[in-house]
DNA sequence: GCGCGCTATTGATCTCGATCAAGGTTATCG
DNA sequence: CGATAACCTTGATCGAGATCAATAGCGCGC
């Protein structure tokens, strides 16, 4: 049981849910299939369209899944934090333009023994099954944001979901004060949010001048009171914090 | 192997998908935890938040899943087609509102059971991961579409996406004339679009007056050029039709 | 220190889609 | 057939966010 623990350890953090219920000869296994990729900030990990072979689990740093029109226009779909997956069983090709948001490192299994290993691997096919259905569930309280809220609602509800994960990550309590280093440029939040970065800057601003949050230099985010901020995501927020 | 497809025959078009690569003995056990489910256009299936203890398949009828705001504004995350799947694993209770958009029959399947078959029928469960993937595209295709298309595109893009779907089923060609009935009111369409019903009302009628698409009586709808409508979504089509 | 490139802020104006409002169409049912 | 209700269309006006433009802060290499 520590050996398992042990193994997975190499990959921090949530990269163990892939792998925390397999036992050690199936570890022993999955390792010989791993290796790691680095990216710096900005980089391109991949190109939609492009033949991938590999999968991967994100170790540390933020990628970003982004859609372009061609007249360029983007949408990002999909933000992988550490322990979220990348690529899709069965398909050579990515679907989306996948970019380093931040310095990335990821933890890359070569497609076909990894799909071979899953496929007799009922624990991990699961797994695979569980994350798959919460990133739906994330797109789709996406769609709710990107097609019905406010500019001011869309920059508070960004700021409450990185808030509550960060406060989640260090198990703080969610009525204190909650800081976080925002791991995105107003261009990319414009991009996620389906806004113009001046709209996302106009509305920051907002928020800070009615004291909902603070800024210490222009990245990190203090948010005071995180219920008052939590009223202006538009949401119902009865219900737990952790959803 | 025409057990098999007689079997599932009960269950017309595509939920075929679900239990196509099961074997007899298997497909016997499914059917001793089916049941069918009616209603009417308009009836709620479950609200969000409501125990469900059933999951199933979509014989036939259309239904949408939808997030409400407090103030009302709503926004349609899914739609759920003939072999479309209803209900996660492991989840009792419905996370959107699920409503029968047309007349709607449902085969359901109890909770339990099913998930301790599929627990044991990794066919099965590989087809739920194929499915969850797909609808994942689906969704990020459409936070595309919500977060930076103009109202005319979003029209377009619909209607594409029907009429393609519509074409697909019935083997056509996409390059002739397309014609297909619209399963959808102009205010669901609209809460789909993130538009207004107004808006979505006024795109039709530019589109009809540009020759992009007739109209016969109020709902059906008649696309005489495939390739011009797709030239109005936005989208790169240079890729195929089907994707 | 200075210049350069990148990122962010703020202002002025415009525009697309929302909102408010008035009819029109179609189906159903007595 | 006429009444009622649900759905759709069209017009007039408004406003949130986009667009265009100028300026400001910040890090970095020389």
């Amino acid at each position: 049981m520590t050996t398992a623990i042990k193994r997975c350890g190499e990959c921090p953090i949530r990269h163990r849910a892939l792998c925390a219920r397999c036992e050690p000869p199936e570890l022993e296994e999955l390792d010989t299939m791993k290796y790691y990729r680095s990216y710096e900030a900005g980089q391109t990990v991949v190109w939609a369209g492009d033949r991938m072979d590999f999968m991967a689990s994100v170790v540390s740093g933020i990628a970003s899944l982004s859609q372009t029109m061609e007249d360029g226009r983007t949408q990002i779909v999909g933000l992988l934090l550490p322990s979220d997956f990348l690529g899709r069983p069965g398909r050579e090709c990515a679907t989306y333009d996948v970019t380093a948001t931040t310095d990335l490192v990821m933890c890359c299994f070569r497609r076909k023994p990894f799909e071979a290993f899953m496929a007799r691997t009922p624990h991990l096919a699961s797994r695979m099954l569980e994350m798959t259905l919460d990133e739906l569930d994330a797109a789709r309280e996406w769609m709710l944001l990107l097609g019905r809220k406010t500019a001011r609602e869309k920059i508070a509800s960004l700021f409450v979901i990185i808030g509550r994960r960060d406060a989640a990550l260090k198990l703080k309590e969610a009525d204190g004060e909650i800081a976080f280093d925002l791991p995105l440029t107003r261009e990319a939040m414009a991009d996620y949010l389906g806004l113009t970065l001046e709209t996302v800057s106009r509305q920051i601003s907002v928020l800070k001048r009615e004291g909902l949050i603070r800024l210490e230099g222009k990245r990190r985010i203090v948010i005071p009171d995180f219920q008052a901020l939590m009223a202006e995501t538009g949401d119902d927020c009865d219900g737990g914090l952790i959803g």
